[in-house]
This record gives C-alpha cells, structure tokens and sequence, in this order.
DNA sequence: TAGATTGTTAATCGATTAACAATC
DNA sequence: TAGATTGTTAATCGATTAACAATC
C-alpha cells in the first residue's frame, strides 16, 4: 500500500502472481512458500520474495505466504477492491468481445456504455447494453463518473475519440487502436496493440 | 539479420519503430536522423542506435537513415516477408475480431480456419471462413501446414488445444486465454492476457 | 529449541544513457 | 573541407539473483 515508487517491471508481475495465486485459493491451497511459488511460476524466490516487499511484509518467517491473505493484498494493491466505471467506444467484435470482462473475473470493472459511429448500430443491445450515438459521449462521461474510456476503433478516429474524453476529465484509456495516443501526463494509458504482439511472435518464429 | 542473442527489451521495441517508420514514409518522409525520431517516440536517441546496431548499421554518419529502407529491414527482422499461416480457436466475439488482421496490416498473416466448439456455430461464414468442428482441428493443422494457432477460447479449454495443437507441430500459440501454457522449448508463445493488463491500468489508477 | 523461510543487504548482471571518435 | 550524425565504447543506472541474518 506504500506509494514509494514501484517500477513496472515489478507492476507488470502483480497480476500474475494473483491470477496463479486466485487459482490455489480455488484448489483449497492455505499456505506457500516463495520457492514453491517459484517452481510453479517458474521465476526465482528471490524476485518474489522482492516484488512482495515492496509493498512491505506479507508472510512469515518459517512459515511463508498464506495464499488468501496475500491475494486479497494484492488485489487491494491492484485497486481490485475499488469500483472503475467504463465505456467502450466501439462496438464491433473487439468491443462487444470486451463487455465480457464485466462479468466474471473483473468485478471491480462495471461497464456502463458502449458507444458506435455506425447508425446501423445505435439502439441494437449487446449484452445489458445499448449502443449509443457518438455524440452522447460528453454528456455520459459527465453524468456517469466515468472513470475508464476502452477504445476499440480504428486509429483514424482514436485520436479524437481521446482528446474528447480527457477534455471530460476521464483518468485513463484503454486503448486497442494501434496508434500511441498523446494525453495530458494525469491521464493513464494502458496500450493493447495486438498487432505489435503479432510482430513479436514473428520475430520469435523467424529464429 | 544477425543471430546473436537479442534481448526481449529490444525486440518489445521494434514493432513501435515499425509503426511510426510506416507513418512516416506514407507521409512521404525520406531521411530521418535518430534525435528526429527520439523526439517523435520520445525515447532517447542513444537507445534508438544501439536498437538498430544489434542488427548492423542501417544508416549513415552525417545523414540519418532512409526511412523506406529501414522500414523494410525492420520488417524483415520482424518476420513479415514470410507468410505464417494461421487458424483461431473459437469463433466468439473476440475470435472474430481477430479475423480481420489478415486484411491490411499484416499481409504476411493468412487465416487459414476458425474452429468453435459450439455446434451453433459450425458452418457459419466469419469473413471468408466458415467454422468448422474441433473434431477436425488435427486433420486441418496438418493439410493445410498451420504454424501459428490463435487461442481465443477461455481457459478451462485451452490447455487441452494447446496440447493437440503442439502434437500436430505447429510452432507458436497466440494465447488470449488467462493461463499460461506449458510447451516445448521449441513451440513459441506469446501471451495477451487482456485482464492483466486492464489490472495494470487499476494498479495506475489508484496511484 | 531446532528448522524453516522470510526480509533485506550485497553482488551480479543487463539495459540504458552519455560521450566521442569514425566517417559520410 | 566543415558539419552532421552515425556506430560504438565507456559510464551509469536499475533490476535480478545470491546470500544470510532475523525471526517465527
């Protein structure tokens, strides 16, 4: 819970450890070490052991980590307890694909619109949603505390689609298009740009 | 072109030099010197040569590096001259989405079939496929000489498609699945785990 | 208490940045 | 030739691993 500054690399690693620590908790596990973390992750206890202590000591001496305890810590880290409340711009497959998210896994997510260009697809529902007009999306943001804008269009309108809901003072961006966008520094931008994953594994073939 | 080992670092950043070299010759740009480009990615100009040097010089002391000619050594370094052939398990919203990379961006990328499970779904045309049973996925992966398989189905079956996937001897997994994948050392995977990276974005926010 | 395992410091390794000689 | 900018070496910074004292 420390604000002392984390790096990414470490960030980067805290959903892993609680997707792998979620799964013992269902399997009934209590307690584990972090060397037998470290063969079932296959990363060295040291690093675990350092990742965990930056946020100050989660287990025991002797004893280890007690599974639920350190999940729930993590998630907390995570900000898992606190509610997000988002829109998806775009409605298509990436975007209705991404309504599933709401659901089970992330419930600390609550999908509250999903917003389209497309007159063919305003009023059609997907899921508990219905697509919106593009024009709504001030007046939604607003109204709706908006936390989270998803962005799930193609480049040429993600700029825009951006700046439109950092001048609404949303806090962060989720962004699938595969442009980088320029946004005020309070403002978080988690990149997906599946097409630089795809490159990647290419890369990866090719040796 | 060079085989000496690559760090993940370097290779994580050439899908982005990539991108922006595309827009820049689309734009009609020529010549670019690396403290151009540092301030367009914002990134030092120092990391951007020693990038391009752990594959040879691309430029030329006094001018900078032709855009046209870097991007398409990039591009090959990526893989992108070759052809991959590709199949997706599961044809739900976010299997579908997937569909369209075969389209512009990625030539290289040839969706070859999508499989569901679901006998809903069977037979019907996604784009130019048509879904077809897993019951065929061997048959399909070996005909058709498949090297990449896209795992867009969730994790409770995606072990037991990676396994008969790998079996068939196809060389890498797209994994979309919240799991990881046990393979060969041989069998290349790379992972985009979409609710760890909307954690990431929590994480950020609670900052 | 003895054994186990953490928390934490120190050592190593790798990646990034700075600097500059080579050269177009 | 002079100016510009790379390629590359050296310095710095940060992240990972190893080691061990603290302690449950």
């Amino acid at each position: 819970m420390d604000s002392k500054n984390i790096s990414q690399a470490v960030i980067g690693r805290l959903p892993r450890y609680y997707r792998y620590l979620g799964d013992l908790k269902d399997e009934g596990v209590e307690r584990i070490s972090s060397s037998e973390l470290s063969e079932l992750m296959r990363v060295t206890a040291s690093q675990i052991r350092q990742d965990f202590n930056n946020f100050g000591g989660f287990g025991q001496q002797g004893y280890g980590y007690n599974v639920e305890y350190l999940y729930n810590e993590i998630g907390n880290i995570l900000g898992l307890n606190e509610a997000h409340h988002l829109i998806i711009v775009g409605a298509g497959n990436l975007g209705r694909a991404l309504t599933n998210y709401s659901n089970y896994e992330n419930r600390g997510f609550i999908f509250e619109g999903i917003f389209d260009a497309d007159k063919a697809l305003i009023g059609r529902k997907i899921g508990d949603l219905t697509v919106l007009p593009m024009e709504d999306l001030e007046d939604f943001i607003i109204s709706r505390n908006i936390d989270i804008v998803v962005i799930a269009i193609p480049k040429t309108g993600a700029v825009s689609v951006a700046d439109r809901a950092v001048k609404c003072g949303i806090k962060a961006i989720w962004n699938f298009a595969h442009t980088d966008l320029n946004v005020p520094e309070d403002v978080v931008v988690e990149n997906v740009h599946l097409s630089d994953s795809l490159m990647k594994l290419s890369y990866m073939l090719t040796q």
